[in-house]
DNA sequence: CTGGTCACCTGGAAGC
DNA sequence: TGCTTCCAGGTGACCA
């Protein structure tokens, strides 16, 4: 392997199945792992290694950043929100990002874009392509530009089927495509859309505006169920991903449909398959989604 | 406003 | 063996 970058060892399956995208519950494994070992901590340094990921990095982070000591992070959508008395740092995970704690002196790999050092210790930005952002914001981070048209939080109590079906009505898009809309809801990639329509026994491809306040209800308890047994798969090994030196990737789960084209459905034994939508690969089974 | 498509970036796999 | 092509992904930009 390259150096610096860990092997993420010999795998037999594609690395489609293995190598799961931080949405919603990564991001959130994310924010929950780094808080009690970062909150209140002062900052020594900033290394920037890389001018930019999506935009360009903020610059003179070090200036802004050195001797401040964090006040806590917040998530909305899939943005990690670092909070500081001088404003707030937004960092995006892109699709290959991660953020990960390690002693400050560990020599840095390839895509190792950013480390902020608190002590001996540096959270460490890595992103191989590079999709992230990182963001700095004086004033009142929700009214920025990325920040402000976000749509719901599929986890809080405001969603739910009565929400859904009301936020569908007159849409014709695909109900897979609008669940990925981050301007409707936040925080479902490819992965979990396709997993929450298989809960849910939705077909990708039904225009979400055809679907009943029933089948409404059923997808909002699908997508809140999906989300939650991914947090609780990472929730185990939380601390483990955080401090580990990212040989691992993201936590292992066991999907319903996505990645598994042509393998059995497990809940009805069917052949399951796969179409493009959005650009997107989609995976559902023909005999439980509808 | 809606819906559709493209670009960004990189590593890995597949194809020739 | 080595090159080329394709693909994955989130999301903003841009088009009709």
């Amino acid at each position: 392997m390259l150096g610096g970058f860990p092997n993420p060892g010999k795998r037999t399956a594609t690395n489609l199945q293995e190598a799961a995208m931080p949405e919603l519950p990564e991001v959130e494994i994310t924010r929950r792992g780094l808080l009690p070992d970062l909150a209140g901590r002062r900052i020594d340094a900033v290394v920037a290694r890389h001018a930019s990921l999506r935009y360009p990095l903020p610059r003179a982070l070090g200036r802004l950043l050195a001797g401040r000591s964090l006040r806590g992070i917040d998530r909305r959508g899939k943005y990690l929100l670092f909070r500081f008395d001088h404003g707030t740092l937004i960092v995006h995970l892109g699709m290959s990002g991660s953020l990960r704690l390690v002693p400050a002196a560990e020599p840095a790999g390839r895509h190792d874009h950013l480390d902020i050092v608190f002590g001996r210790r540096a959270l460490r930005l890595r992103d191989p392509r590079r999709f992230g952002a990182v963001l700095w914001v004086e004033d009142d981070a929700s009214a920025h530009p990325l920040i402000a048209p976000l749509g719901i939080e599929p986890l809080s109590c405001a969603f739910d089927g009565a929400w859904l079906h009301a936020a569908t009505r007159g849409r014709a898009t695909p109900v897979k495509l609008f669940l990925m809309d981050s301007h409707a809801i936040v925080g479902i990639g490819n992965i979990y859309a396709s997993e929450s329509l298989f809960r849910a026994g939705i077909h990708p491809r039904t225009p979400a505006g055809r679907l009943s306040r029933a089948r409404c209800q059923r997808l909002a308890e699908a997508v809140k169920a999906t989300l939650e047994a991914a947090l609780a798969a990472g929730g185990s090994s939380l601390r483990d991903f955080i401090h580990s030196d990212g040989g691992s990737g993201w936590f292992q789960q066991q999907h319903f449909v996505y990645g598994r084209e042509g393998e059995a459905c497990r809940v009805c034994g069917a052949r399951l398959r796969q179409l493009r939508l959005g650009q997107r690969s989609t995976f559902y089974c023909p005999r439980c989604q509808r």
